[in-house]
DNA sequence: GTGGGAATGAGAACGTGTTCTCATTGCCGG
DNA sequence: CCGGCAATGAGAACACGTTCTCATTCCCAC
C-alpha cells in the first residue's frame, strides 16, 4: 500500500505544479487539484494539511532538485563570490522561467502560518545549504552560514517583490548579485 | 463630506489594528472590521479594495510613524553601523511588542498580489528611507541605497520567519544586526 | 476466505473574503 | 425647497479553503 500512497502523493503534487504553472496561487484550487490528481478532496487533505503546505512541499522538491543539479554540475567561478552568484543566478533563471508556478510557491512561503513552520524551515535550510555549498568545499564557517542566511533572506524578499509585481525579474538577480558581492570579499 | 470620509477611513484602520492586535491575520475579519468601525461591509471595500490592502495601509501608517519618531529622537551611535543597528533594533522591539498585529501585517506583505504592488512598494521604500537616514545626514550614495535595500529585505524575511514560527523574536534583531555590521564597515 | 480497521471516494456543509442588489441618506447646484 | 446623484447601510449571494459524514474499498491478521 505504501507504493500506491506514494503514487497518490506524487500525482497530487504534480497536479499542483501543473495548475500553479497555469495561473499561480489562485489557480491552485483544492477541488481542481483533487480532480486532476484523480483523488478525493478529503484525500488531498489527508496528505497535506492545507493549501499552503501543499505548495510548500512542492517548493521543497524544487529546491532539492536544484541541489541535485548543482551537485551534478557544480557552479563555475574562480572565487567564492563568483560561484555563489552563479548559483543564485541559475536558481533565479529557473524560477523566472516558470513565473506562475514560482509565484504560487513564493506566496505560500510568504503567508505561512505557524502550522507550516517546519516546511518553511526546511526550504530555508535547503537554500542556505546550497549557498554555503557554493562557497567552498568542506564545512562552512560560522560567518559563511551567516552570509548564506542573509542571502537566502534577500532571495525570499526579492522573489516576493517580483511575484508581487513590485520589481521586474532582472531586479531579483541583480539584488542577489550585489548582496553577494558586498558580503563575500 | 471629505471630513466624515477621513473619519470613516480612520475608524476602519483603527478597527483593523485592534482586531489584528487581538488575534492576528485571521482575527481581522472584514465583517468584524465593518461592525467595529460602525460602517457597512461594502463601505470597507469602497475604501480598501481587499483585506491585504487594508492591512498594508495600516502597516504603512506604522512605518511612517516610526519615521516620525526617529526624526524626533534620532538614532544614537557613533558610527553609521551603530546608528543603523539602533534603528533596526528599535523597529524590531516595537513590532515584537505587538506580535499579533505585526503578524497580521507581515502576512499581508508576504502574500501580496500584483494589485497591491504599490502599497508594498511604499512600505519597502519607507523602510529603506529610514535606514539610509540612519546612516548619515545628506543624500545617500548609490551603495548606501543598495545596503539599505538589502537590510530591508532581510528585515522582511526575518519578520516572516518570526511570524511563521520558524524563529524566535530575538533572531530577528540578531540577524539584522549581523547583516548590518557585515554590510556597513 | 473472512472479519475488522484504516484509507479512500463522493459530496454535503460551513466559514470567511468578496461581490452584488437595492433602499436610504446626505449633499449640492438650481 | 427640490431634484438628482454619489455615498452609505443592510444584507443576500457567491467562491473557495476547510471540515465533516458516510458508504465503499483495500489490506492485513487470523
Amino acid at each position: 500500500m505504501a507504493r500506491s500512497q506514494a503514487a497518490r502523493r506524487r500525482r497530487v503534487i504534480d497536479a499542483t505544479l501543473e495548475l500553479a504553472a497555469g495561473g499561480g496561487f489562485d489557480a491552485v484550487q483544492m477541488r481542481d487539484v483533487a480532480t486532476e490528481a484523480g483523488v478525493a478532496l478529503g484525500t488531498v487533505y489527508r496528505y497535506f494539511e492545507s493549501k499552503e503546505r501543499l505548495l510548500l512541499e512542492a517548493n521543497l522538491e524544487q529546491v532539492e532538485a536544484l541541489r541535485v543539479r548543482l551537485s551534478e554540475r557544480p557552479p563555475s567561478g574562480a572565487s567564492a563570490a563568483d560561484r555563489v552568484v552563479d548559483v543564485l543566478r541559475r536558481a533565479t533563471r529557473t524560477q523566472t522561467r516558470r513565473p506562475e508556478a514560482t509565484a504560487a510557491m513564493v506566496r505560500a512561503l510568504g503567508s505561512a502560518r505557524r502550522e507550516e513552520s517546519d516546511a518553511v524551515a526546511r526550504v530555508s535550510e535547503a537554500m542556505t545549504g546550497i549557498i554555503t555549498g557554493a562557497m567552498h568545499a568542506g564545512e562552512p564557517s560560522e560567518r559563511d552560514r551567516a552570509v548564506a542566511r542573509v542571502l537566502s533572506q534577500v532571495w525570499l524578499s526579492s522573489l516576493i517583490g517580483w511575484v508581487g509585481g513590485v520589481d521586474g525579474p532582472d531586479v531579483v538577480g541583480n539584488d542577489l548579485e550585489r548582496a553577494a558581492r558586498m558580503l563575500i570579499s
